[in-house]
DNA sequence: TTTATTTACGCAAACGATTGCGGTAAATTT
DNA sequence: AAATTTACCGCAATCGTTTGCGTAAATAAA
């Protein structure tokens, strides 16, 4: 079948095309008898406009690009479910696509984006980027960029984020509050700015507010990373009676050795970590963390975008706060 | 900055727009010495062809579409990645819409595909679709659709998804194998022919080959029904000995109460599951479980959406196969 | 009745690329 | 030297919309 054109249905109604595409968006030139007569064919006839004509010709695409590094990812995935609802309201669909931490793929997903005329990228850098001259590219073309969750340092960019920092703090406070005397803490890979970060907050709020408690750090890549640490831990004479997960994949190692060892939680081991809650809530008791929506970051994430797009340049990093859930793991 | 086009190429050049558009893509009417001077300014200048135009002028996108219940969910991350991956090879870019499991929003993102002109869409049904009209008017518009997981019953369309029965029968063939006495089996909701499907099999099955083997049956719509249901059939005279969950979700609960009565795992209680894997590998032991690869179920989709854009059409249901994965749980 | 104003619509030029159809000069063949 | 082929390249239409501008008819004002 031959999609109706406006040119289809200006020919069976003996119109030009210009009175039939302003008498679709309503245009006060029109008169209301031909308006009438047009949208009823334009019904009968299932009229629906091509978006690329009308991208070609307006230069704007309604549509989001979103880079993410694993859509497979429960932080991620929430993101990317706010947003989507977001857009669908103001009338934007998405297009995603994800790195897998590599930066060849981030590289050729950007050009998509261009290619596809984006009306604007939220981009979460994968790991080991350093080279934002691509995302520059971006902003040469007009689209604007918001960086989410691992994001670049230079304050030119417009960027949100988890209050990283103060995630650190609160999963701090709660482990001293819990008389802790001994704790692990498990942190991700060090090369990432948001493990530093949080590493560093927990590290000082420890050493200035609790100096007396004895803390081990330690930074894995992996679950099995995590649950290995956790083990050899354990097996040294001074045994720690509390561990701090700084992510999921963290915490769903140390869960595994805890089991295994068949650990009593909170009793024999208080257990604290920063996540977005789902994980958590697989155990028994549930493990407490610091929650870290996902969902909250992408409303915030849209809103600057829509910011971003309607007056100019924002040149702002926004964080979305932290609070603590109690699980029954403290 | 404004965008480089072929007719700036062709001024700075002081040639046709044609020549440009042939040479850069090396066109044999072209001289080699043309070419050469073509792609050098082409690089220099960052050019990148708008994809609208090309659209609009081919008549074809490049993009397909995507429509999955939940993005947050485990099982179409995975079917998702799959996809991404095999359509980025392709040179294909994804739109990925979400219904909710709703009517109006199903309808809403087809809508969007047709006006992006998607070159093929991959659709799950959200639960109580049953007006497939909307479905037609894709293919109407040439369109391929290829129903995902959660498929329609009429054999006209194109559809993918998990061999739920071998699914069922897979696993009530390890129950039978462990040697369990009593079983609880736990489904979804009923009204979801998936859950008949597994039902159906496994009762069969079971009825058929471990007469003997007392099963009790329920079905719950939440990991919370789960939990409870389970702890509900515990305290009863008779205990089961063996506990199967259809989904992760159900899983989810069933360990919750397990972890709650610190039950040992595999003595005291047999666990099997049906799963994509990540969720059962939570738990120690790892959960033994029946693999239902969202990730293949990918790979299958596209295979079918690739033979349906080129080979007019392939009216057939392909199944993903199951197999056991041995965790330890039985 | 003549002169302003509206009202309601059409013309045509974009937007950026693709492609069939020619066309012209040089190279090759008679 | 004439005829034919080959190598290169340009013209112009087209995809489906949007939109500034022009204009005829209808209406209002003078």
């Amino acid at each position: 079948m031959t999609n109706t054109t406006l040119k289809l249905l200006a020919q069976q109604l003996q119109l030009s095309i210009s009175t039939v595409s302003r008498a679709l968006k309503d245009h006060p030139d029109i008169s209301t008898a031909t308006k009438e007569k047009v949208h009823a064919l334009a019904n009968s006839l299932d009229y629906e406009p091509n978006a690329y004509a009308i991208q070609l010709r307006t230069q704007s695409s309604k549509i989001f690009g979103v880079i993410v590094p694993a859509i497979a990812n429960l932080f991620y995935d929430s993101f990317i479910a706010a947003i989507e609802e977001e857009s669908r309201k103001n009338g934007y669909a998405l297009m995603i696509l994800q790195s897998s931490n590599n930066t060849d793929n981030e590289l050729n997903n950007l050009k998509i984006f261009r290619q596809n005329r984006v009306s604007g990228v939220f981009a979460c850098l994968s790991a080991h980027t350093h080279n934002l001259e691509v995302y520059e590219k971006m902003s040469d073309r007009d689209i604007p960029v918001v960086f989410f969750d691992i994001v670049p340092k230079d304050n030119k960019y417009t960027k949100v984020r988890m209050a990283d920092e103060r995630c650190a703090v609160i999963a701090a406070e709660n482990i001293i509050q819990r008389g802790a005397k001994r704790v692990l803490a498990l942190f991700g890979d060090p090369a990432l700015s948001i493990s530093q970060k949080r590493r560093q907050a927990f590290q000082q709020f420890m050493e200035k507010y609790a100096p007396k408690t004895h803390c081990t750090y330690e930074h894995t890549n992996s679950s099995l990373e995590a649950e290995t640490a956790f083990k050899k831990h354990l097996n040294k004479i001074q045994k720690f009676d509390t561990v701090f997960a700084m992510t999921d994949e963290i915490l769903i190692g140390v869960m595994k050795a805890i089991q295994a060892l068949n650990m009593k939680v909170p009793k024999e081991m208080g257990v604290i970590s920063i996540s977005n809650g789902f994980i958590p809530s697989l155990y028994h008791p549930n493990i407490s963390y610091v929650e870290t929506s996902g969902y909250e970051l992408g409303k915030l994430a849209f809103v600057q975008m829509l910011a971003n797009l309607k007056g100019g340049k924002t040149l702002s990093e926004l964080t979305v706060d932290a609070r603590f859930i109690e699980g029954g793991s403290m």
